[in-house]
RNA sequence: GCCGCAGUAGCUCAGGGGUAGAGCGCGUCAUUGGUAAUGACGAGGUCGGGAGUUCAAUUCUCCCCUGCGGCACCA
């Protein structure tokens, strides 16, 4: 007998070879019918694993978490037995369960198109229907290659290969079909359910490498119940329709053209929304205690070849040079060796220090075609970039300093959900490993007593030093790395820069490479899907129209306008000759926060009707215009104005 | 850069080997109205670029460009 301890620490006796699912039949009917795994001690377990030896056991349910994940990588193994049965000259390598779904990569001479999916889709439904049990079997290490060598699965036997002596191999079965995998699954494939559709095809290297082949991939999404399926679908569309490309058409903001591939033409609104972010910025900088800047765009080609950019980015750097003389200039794909020569310029003191230089750097890079997307991946962009010119003994203190206002910056453009990575030295690199032991340990510890929550990311840093890199989240999910704080003591020592310390001595200063919204270009785009385009009030282009309902009112509306815009409220006039209807729909499709409409009662009471963007016009306030100038100014006041 | 898909009016999209279609937008006229689309009329296109097949190509084939979804890359 064996004794198994539940979750709420009772204790029940089984008999030898017991699974979790004699333990949950043992407990009820409709806890066994529910069951889609278990976890023992700690570990995923397959319901009709014999338990070994005295255990605990929770009996995980389709309603946990965890049992998406399993029911998602179910749904994989029966899409790739489906593709294998339909196409025969298929190999399979591996299928994970991702955020929302799953994906199987094949190898195939002809690739899949969404054309096929029905017909995958068909034939997992029939898998479903057969419910054909899963069933988990131990092999030998050298018999597992042979057997996937003969079936023609190179790939699943070069990935036996590559597991280390000491693993043991787990092969999954159902029916005739198999794969190897860590598992767990199912009981049968009856359980996974149709809630699932496959969503789209692409290319993928073999793990992950790009001098490997390109393999298929096909993704999918798997819920645990049909209703849950469809929510998801309206979720996408839902959330397409915050893609900033897409905003920015209808709101007038920017454009994209060929002639100009991965640069922004900025419209008038557009415009307007990049001043007022970076003016804002330069209050904050301001106060923090930096100083802004201005440095070339071009600059000799030597310059980058002792910064050591040349060397690792040539190829994605653009070049420029001129008939009359002999000189290849780089445009400047970064701003920090200018920064550096600011630095240099005159002689330092360690009283200078912390010394913190800001420039709005235009920068730009000759990205991968690829990569290239929307605001979000752009060849030419602007950085919120500064550089600190510090001790080591002020690393902490600045790093604390970035990372609290950071923070406050964030919430001001209503970001709350931020993810931080900490990245450390990468394949590529200068320096020394003493200088990379010291700058990851420097600015490991200032991240620690800054209280932040970071997941590590090994092997990421840039080539001169570590990172803390602070990423948000696009409309449909997608990651996008904003704002970094970089430690670096190699620069400093590659541009000989210095400074004389109390002993009279000269030092090598730390440089600390950041910048808050990262590209301005990309943080709007962000900042557009985040808010669907209804940005707030203090960063609309247009805060407000003035609306009349008949031309009897202009003179009045003109009246209102001039006095909001004397104000300092971006305030327009429409007086169109329009129905009121039509007026309120297009600018509240536009996006427009505030609209102030005026007619014949307005006039003769000197009042104004105000219709807030998203309130359905439930609410409006009629108030007086001075009553109406105060309220509009202080919703229109930038939130760090607030606060002084 | 790699794999796949797409490109038709300013925008969103339908169509399909033989004068090119809709809705919205735009222009003109009528209409002066009370909180998400007033009506009528009109203008607007080398169907992304190039080559090929064909009596005939926007439609079929190939190449290129750009975009989209992934992968790789991201100082």
């Amino acid at each position: 007998m064996i004794n198994v301890t539940l979750p709420d620490g009772s204790v029940r006796e089984l008999p030898d070879g017991s699974s979790p699912m004699d333990l949950a039949v043992g407990i009820s009917k409709s806890l066994a019918k529910v069951a889609i795994i278990a976890t023992v001690n700690g570990q995923d377990w397959d319901l009709k694993r014999p338990l070994e030896g005295d255990s605990e056991v929770a009996i995980v349910t389709r309603k946990d978490d965890k049992a998406l994940e399993v029911i998602r990588h179910d749904t994989a193994h029966i899409m790739a037995q489906a593709v294998q049965e339909l196409f025969p000259d298929t190999q399979v390598t591996i299928g994970p369960s991702v955020e929302d779904g799953f994906y199987y990569d094949f190898a195939r001479d002809e690739p899949f198109s969404t054309e096929d999916f029905e017909a995958i889709e068909k034939r997992m439904a029939k898998i479903v229907d057969a419910d054909i049990p899963f069933e988990r079997e131990v092999m030998d290490r050298n018999e597992a290659i042979a057997m996937f060598e003969k079936m023609g699965e190179a790939y699943k036997a070069e990935l036996i290969r590559d597991l280390p002596e000491s693993e043991p191999i787990s092969i999954y079965r159902q029916g005739e079909w198999l794969d190897l995998c860590l598992g767990p699954h199912l009981p049968s494939t009856g359980k996974i359910g149709k809630a699932f559709k496959l969503m789209k095809v692409a290319g993928a290297y073999w793990r992950g490498d790009h001098r490997n082949a390109m393999l298929t991939r096909i993704y999918g999404t798997a819920w645990s119940d049909e209703k849950q399926l469809k929510a998801y679908l309206l979720r996408i569309e839902e959330a397409e329709k915050r893609d900033h490309r897409r905003l920015g058409k209808q709101m007038e903001l920017f454009h994209f053209q060929e002639e100009a591939q991965g640069q922004v033409f900025w419209h008038p609104n557009g415009w307007s929304l990049y001043r007022l972010i970076t003016s804002y910025m330069r209050r904050r900088l301001e106060k923090a205690g930096y100083q802004e800047i201005k440095t070339p765009l071009l600059m000799d080609r030597k310059f980058w070849e002792q910064s050591g950019h040349w060397d690792k980015y040539r190829e994605n750097m653009f070049i420029s040079s001129i008939d009359q003389e002999d000189k290849v200039l780089a445009v400047k794909p970064m701003n920090c060796p200018c920064h550096v020569q600011v630095f240099n310029q005159g002689q330092k003191s360690y009283r200078d220090l912390p010394l913190r230089l800001a420039e709005f750097g235009s920068c730009h890079r000759y990205e991968p075609s690829g990569s290239l997307h929307g605001l979000m991946r752009v060849r030419g962009f602007v950085q919120d970039d500064a550089h600190i010119f510090c001790t080591i003994d002020q690393i902490t203190e600045e790093v604390k300093d970035f990372c609290a206002l950071l923070k406050s910056v964030y919430a001001d453009f209503g970001f709350s959900e931020i993810k931080i990575k900490f990245a450390d030295r990468p394949e590529q690199r200068v320096g020394s490993e003493e200088v990379w032991d010291m700058a990851e340990a420097s600015l490991r510890e200032a991240a620690e007593a800054s209280g932040i929550d970071f997941e590590y990311n090994p092997g990421d840093g840039a080539f001169y030093g570590p990172k803390l890199d602070f990423v948000l989240k696009d409309a449909i999910g997608r990651e996008w790395q904003t704002g970094t704080i970089q430690c670096d003591f190699n620069l400093p020592e590659r541009l000989d820069a210095s400074y004389v310390g109390d002993d009279n001595d000269r030092h090598r200063p730390v440089m600390l490479h950041r910048a808050i919204l990262g590209s301005l270009e990309r943080f709007i785009g962000v900042l557009l899907e985040n808010y669907a385009g209804k940005v707030p009030m203090w960063l609309a282009p247009r805060q407000l129209v003035v609306a009349t309902i008949t031309s009897e009112a202009d003179n009045y509306g003109q009246k209102v306008c001039d006095a909001l815009k004397a104000a300092g409220i971006r305030a327009e006039t429409d007086f169109r000759n329009e129905k009121i209807n039509y007026k309120v729909r297009e600018h509240s499709v536009g996006k427009v926060p505030v609209i102030a409409v005026v007619g014949r009662k307005e006039e003769e009471e000197g009042t104004v009707a105000l219709r807030f963007l998203g309130e359905g016009g439930k609410k409006q306030d009629v108030l007086s215009l001075e009553e109406a100038i105060a309220k509009l100014t202080d919703m229109g006041t930038p939130p760090d104005m607030k606060r002084v």
